[in-house]
DNA sequence: GACAGTCCTCGTACACCGTGCGAGTGGATT
DNA sequence: AATCCACTCGCACGGTGTACGAGGACTGTC
């Protein structure tokens, strides 16, 4: 099998930016629109064409298939993601506001969790982000090689951590305290000492709250982790 | 909209486990080949009946939806996992083994790689794999939702890592050499110098050794930084 | 004004999907 | 022999992404 590797970014977009009516960025922004709204799979085509007033198919024209549509919705989310500026800034504190900041926007937009896996980040907002990354690590004094690796260990912290987080909230949330579902976790706890543990001690915080309390406990440990490599 | 939780370990199996002749373990075993020959788009309960020599309707007796099988087959990835005894293993190499064995089940089998944000793992098998982790981290010091926390730490390291691998392997992996794809990279890294100089500074090694060494990397981050926690 | 060319729209159609339904089959029990 | 029950499966419904080609609308040239 040999295929083929494209991408939305390493192709010249069809038409000149500039149409009075329709326009990829409108169709973005409508498919982001009903991202936000309906998750993943409530993105159709025929939807969308409905939601701009236009047939399914005339999309195409801007577009030319649906995960190319993605990619470019994809990158987005990245657009929102505040990266400090690491010339004037320590690492560690590029590093923290670019994870809570990506957390954040994953969060407001739960489908880019599906698609993290899946597509390339090439677009120019992702670029943008890793590139600021890269420097402030390579000035934090990671070099060569190094300086990849520091990058990827806390983009996969931040992929890993967030990702579950909104499996959660899509899945979970609000039937937590069902009788049903604490039956269920019973079930499920039977014959694990650990877990049943982990459940009569738990706090009843909001769960909220503590998966922000989680999320910051592993990123100091991640930076921790990265900060010996330097000093070592 | 009030959503319903339900997950296959949360009902019991439609039948007794002891049929002569379709049982849910063959199904379920059909259809991980099925995946890890043609990906998760690849399963189709159609093309799964025709695997096991029935209707494709005939499935729905042993399992009720397609997603519930997808949650079956999902658990045997779990059950590749190795996790050395916490009682007898100091907590790092618990957690060093954890992390290399669940990311080559995860290797092995790719299509679990889009399933892990969207599916709960609340299987028998995902269960011993997260009990005997907890133990292992509580006997190593921590305490109360520590506990969950440095778990989760872990995990989300493996998953983030392991999952922008796969995406590398089943997408651009082959194609890397090639003059156009070489053109698209330096197209995309136009104007971006911290990644010209990452390109131009790259050891040609073999990048699935790489990847390994940035595993590697990133796993004794965490892990020191973890340690850190013990300590401090 | 007439014609040509280009940009853009979209109805139709195809192959595929998950699965609800209900009729049918075969063996065991009464 | 009659009944029950575990089990199979063809059909149909309402969806999906998108290839194709017929058209419309606008622009520029003679």
């Amino acid at each position: 099998m040999s295929r083929q590797f494209t991408s939305v970014w390493t192709r010249e977009p069809r038409s000149k930016p500039a149409g009075p009516g329709r326009s990829r960025e409108e169709i973005v922004k409508a498919a982001i629109e009903l991202l936000d709204a309906e998750g993943l799979t409530g993105l159709s085509m025929r939807k969308l064409g409905a939601k701009l007033m236009s047939g399914a198919t005339s999309i195409y024209w801007y577009v030319a298939t649906k995960d190319e549509l993605l990619e470019l919705a994809y990158d987005e989310v990245w657009s929102e993601i505040t990266v400090p500026d690491p010339d004037e800034t320590h690492w560690r504190e590029v590093a923290s506001v670019l994870a809570h900041s990506m957390r954040r926007a994953m969060l407001n937009h739960p489908w880019s969790a599906d698609l993290l896996g899946r597509l390339p980040a090439l677009g120019p907002n992702a670029m943008n982000v890793s590139e600021r990354m890269r420097r402030a690590f390579r000035l934090a004094g990671f070099a060569g090689a190094d300086i990849d690796f520091a990058g990827s260990t806390l983009t996969a912290y931040i992929f890993g951590m967030t990702i579950p987080e909104i499996a959660w909230e899509t899945t979970v949330e609000g039937v937590w305290d069902t009788t049903a579902a604490q039956a269920a976790l019973a079930k499920v706890a039977d014959g694990h000492p650990e877990l049943m543990r982990a459940i009569e001690t738990a706090a009843p915080e909001d769960p909220r709250v503590m998966r922000a309390m989680a999320f910051d406990f592993g990123l100091v440990s991640v930076l921790d982790g990265l900060e010996r490599r330097l000093t070592a």
